[in-house]
This record gives C-alpha cells, structure tokens and sequence, in this order.
RNA sequence: GAGGUUGUAGCUCAGUCGGUUAGAGCGUCGGCUUGUGGCGCCGAAGGUCGCGGGUUCGAGACCCGUCAUCCUCCCCA
C-alpha cells in the first residue's frame, strides 16, 4: 500500500459490515456526540471550538513544564514566519486562554463550556492509545464551590450512564492548594529519600522528577517500600478538606458512586483540591476514560483574573472500545424515507425529476442511478434502510402515478405523483 | 523512548517438511426467463502473500532489514 494514514491516527468511515475496527464507524461517533451534546445542553453547558494549534508556550505555561505532555508528547513546529506552535495535547488549556482573551466573564459570571476536539501526543501507540485521539470535555469556570464540582463530575457520569457502559470506577481524590502540596511533596521526599536504593528505576527517576508520581508504581516492591509514607489527606488545608468532604457529599446525595483514592495523581501541573478519573476495565491496559479535576490558579497564570476552575476531558475513542467491549447495541440511524426505482429509460428520466422535486418538499430521497433490475433495486433500498420504494415503469408513468412500498410491512399502494411528496412525508 | 507479537482477497482466517497455477467462509457483482428485497441454489470478479534484500534448483513459508499492528512498560483520554 502505497499511502496509509500517520501512524497512530485512523480513519472514520460510513457504517459498513465489515468495518475493521467497530469504533471507527461514523454513526458510532454521530450517536456518541449527539448524546454528549444533548446532555451539555440540559446543563447549561455552551460549545466553544478553539483553534486546533496554539502557541507552544501556552501548554509549557498550563501543562507545565515537568510533565511527559511537555517534554517528550508534544506536536511541535516552527512556522515560516518563526512563530512557535503546537497541536493541541489537551483541551484545557485553549479553552481557557480563549476565555480569557475573549473575556468571557463579562457576560458569563459562570462560564459553563464544552468541546469537542482532536488531541495531539507523540507517543508509542497502542489499543486505545493514538497519537490523534478525539476528547470531549467541559470546563465550568467562575464557580469555586464544591456544588460544581459535583455538577461537573456528575455530568461525566451521567454521559457514561446514557451510553450504557457498565463497570466503570470513579475515583475521586483532593490533591489541595499548590502551598499543601508543595508541604506533602517535600514530606514525601523525605521519607523516600532513604528508601531509594531499594526503588526501582522509574521510581528513582519520579523522585527528581515528578515525587508524586511514585505512589502509584507498579512494582510491587515500590508500594510495599512506600505502605507507610505519609498521605497527601494529612497535610490537607482545612479549606481543601471542607471542600472535599462537601464535594462528598453531594455525589452521595446523587447517587454517584466513588472511591477514594488518595494516592490518584494526575499528569498535569495545574490541577488544585478535586481530582477524579473515571476507569474501565475493558480497554486493555488503557482505564481511564475520563479524567479531571479543579484547577484554581490556571486562568490567573494564563493573565486572567483570578478565577476558579474545574474540567474533565473524556477519550471518545476508549469510550467506544468500551461500548465494544461491553457489546453495547448502539441505536441504528434510519435511512432515506424513499429509494426511487426507475424501470426503463423514460422512467428514469422522471424519476430524476421527481427526486428533485420530492427533496425540495422536504422528503429524504435517494435513487438507483444504475439501471439494474427491481430485485437488485430493492436489495439496495433494503440496505441503505430506506423506509419506502418508489417503483415507476411505464404503466405507473402512464396512470401519473408510482408504487410506494413499505420497506417494513411489504404493504404496495398507488400513489398519484402529485400526492408523492405528502405520502412519504407521513 | 524500552521489550515483545502478528502481517495471505474488502472482512475473518486456512495454507503440512521449502515444491506445479495460493484456498475457504462472509461481503461484492452476475444468473436461477417479463417488474418485487431479507432465505436458498449456481457462477464470477477480486491477491505485487505488508515492503526491500538475502539463502536456495525452488520462498507465502527460512534469514536480515524496514513499515504497519497489537501487547507489556513509560505516560495518559
């Protein structure tokens, strides 16, 4: 083959039987968004769409600087005219640099946004992992109480709920202010310092790096070294701690079910108090969905005001894989409401009228453009979903009139031409 | 970025110890006499065996490289 797709990115096609990858059908994408769409809307959440590339500096700035998107993920180039520029890795962060450049606020004391949006990483593909993937994602912006938090969690959950994916785990965690993190980070340290020798390589490389990171090794030996470090719930403020235990207790009041997991660290820089991610255990070594949290200084470091935050960003392709998985029926699309089938040349001759005509009322209509005889007609009628045949030869050309069947009953009936329109409107 | 797996028809796959003209099912197209679909029967088309090199009288098969894929890491949606 001569020209395939960039690695790690895949091509989304018209429904077919034989589609080799399930997840790459595009009535799968159509119900996906369509749901996510509906729901934003009943929560009072906007759609924003923000340019596909942004200044490099501002992920460096958002992202941060001792993160894997930073260092080794991103998109990155130098334009003709020496501009600095990055295929977005994240949704967060243009979103917000669009908020405050527009200033949104003004308008909207409580800016609710969502998106939907191609993301970018370098990285080693794998199932459920590209280096083009597809997020959708809100970010609720000027609120700083725990209400929202739970508003934008439960949205998430809610999302999964009304696609009918079972056997995810929320896991929710407060990872506090910048200033009990930075204390946390340093007890941390000091108690692994020690302890280093015994930890395996990428455990010591996270001690320089990102000391958080430790906790949730995969080696064994690492968590047994590390059962009795301190725990970021200790140095909690009592802020952070309140807004946690509130957050709580609305998803209780909800109905939305969580674990803690005090040691759920995310990959970016910016996020302050409420973490969450959202996993499943059916997109191979790939679990988390959705993931997100608040992050209260990073409008004020991209030269906003001072203005609280919280987001999540949700892979549409690893939701699909576990629709997949699960076997979810995924509702089929109807097709045209008529499949006109010409029999002869002057058939055909009216019936690329008609269609004209009969789309111009407002009816779905497509027809055979091949000539073939009625049987095969019908067959394609059949598989494109089509709810009705139009069946004009000479004889029903001679009466003015056509034969409309339904697809589903079988059932015939003469319809005068002129009466076409308003019987497959029905 | 590290280690490994698998690449044969549009899809899922078979192909023996290295041996003639590479197969099946599904799908597609045509037919089973005039203009009636989903089933059935008959037939056809469709392949640079991922690509490049090597070994050999002979390679889909063995070796090397390369590209793609999937898996385990790293990390993340």
């Amino acid at each position: 083959m001569r020209y395939v797709a960039p690695k790690g990115t895949h091509d989304i096609l018209p429904a077919g039987n034989d589609r080799k990858d399930w997840a790459d059908d595009i009535e799968k994408w159509h119900w996906l968004e369509s749901v996510f769409q509906d729901l934003c809307a009943r929560y009072g959440y906007e759609e924003v769409r923000t340019p596909t590339f942004e200044a490099t500096e501002l992920f460096k700035r958002a992202v941060g600087e001792g993160t894997d998107i930073v260092n080794k993920e991103m998109y990155s180039f130098v334009t003709k005219g020496g501009d600095d520029i990055t295929l977005r890795p994240e949704g967060t962060a243009p979103t917000l640099r669009a908020y405050v450049q527009n200033r949104v606020w003004i308008e909207r004391p409580v800016a609710k946004l969502y998106y939907v949006a191609s993301i970018f990483r370098y990285e080693r593909q794998q199932k459920g992992r590209y280096r083009q993937h597809h997020q959708v994602g809100v970010e609720a912006l000027g609120a700083q109480g725990p209400d929202i938090d739970a508003e934008v969690i439960s949205l998430a959950m809610a999302f999964f709920r009304a696609l009918g994916i079972p056997r995810l785990t929320l896991k929710l965690n407060s990872v506090g202010t910048v200033e009990s993190r930075v204390r946390y980070v340093a007890a941390l340290r000091e108690f692994a310092e020690p302890l280093l020798p015994k930890m395996s390589a990428d455990n010591q490389r996270r001690f320089a790096e990102n000391a958080l990171r430790m906790l949730d090794s995969k080696e064994e030996r690492d968590q047994e070294l590390l059962v009795d470090a301190p725990l970021l719930t200790d140095y909690l403020d009592d802020d952070s701690r309140t807004h946690f235990d509130k957050l709580r207790g609305y998803l209780d009041a909800f109905g939305v079910s969580y674990e803690i997991d005090p040691r759920l660290v995310r990959g970016f820089d910016y996020y302050t108090r409420t973490a969450f991610e959202i996993q499943s255990p059916d997109v191979g070594s790939q679990s988390a969905l959705a993931g997100g949290g608040r992050y209260d200084r990073l409008i004020e470091d991209l030269g906003g005001p001072a203005t609280p935050g919280i987001g999540f960003g949700l892979g549409i392709e690893r939701t699909l894989i576990a629709l997949q998985t699960a076997q979810v029926d995924v509702p089929s699309v109807s097709g045209p409401a008529a499949f006109l089938c010409p029999l002869g040349a002057s058939a055909r001759d009216a019936c690329v009228t008609l269609l004209a005509q009969l789309r111009d009322s407002g009816v779905s209509a497509d027809m055979d453009y091949t000539g073939r005889k009625l049987k095969v007609m019908l067959e394609q009628a059949d598989r494109i979903r089509a709810r009705n045949a139009v069946i004009l030869g000479d004889s029903e050309l001679a009466e003015g009139i056509a034969q409309v069947r339904n697809m589903t009953t079988k059932e015939q009936t003469p319809v005068p031409l002129k009466e076409l329109a308003q019987a497959l409107l029905m």
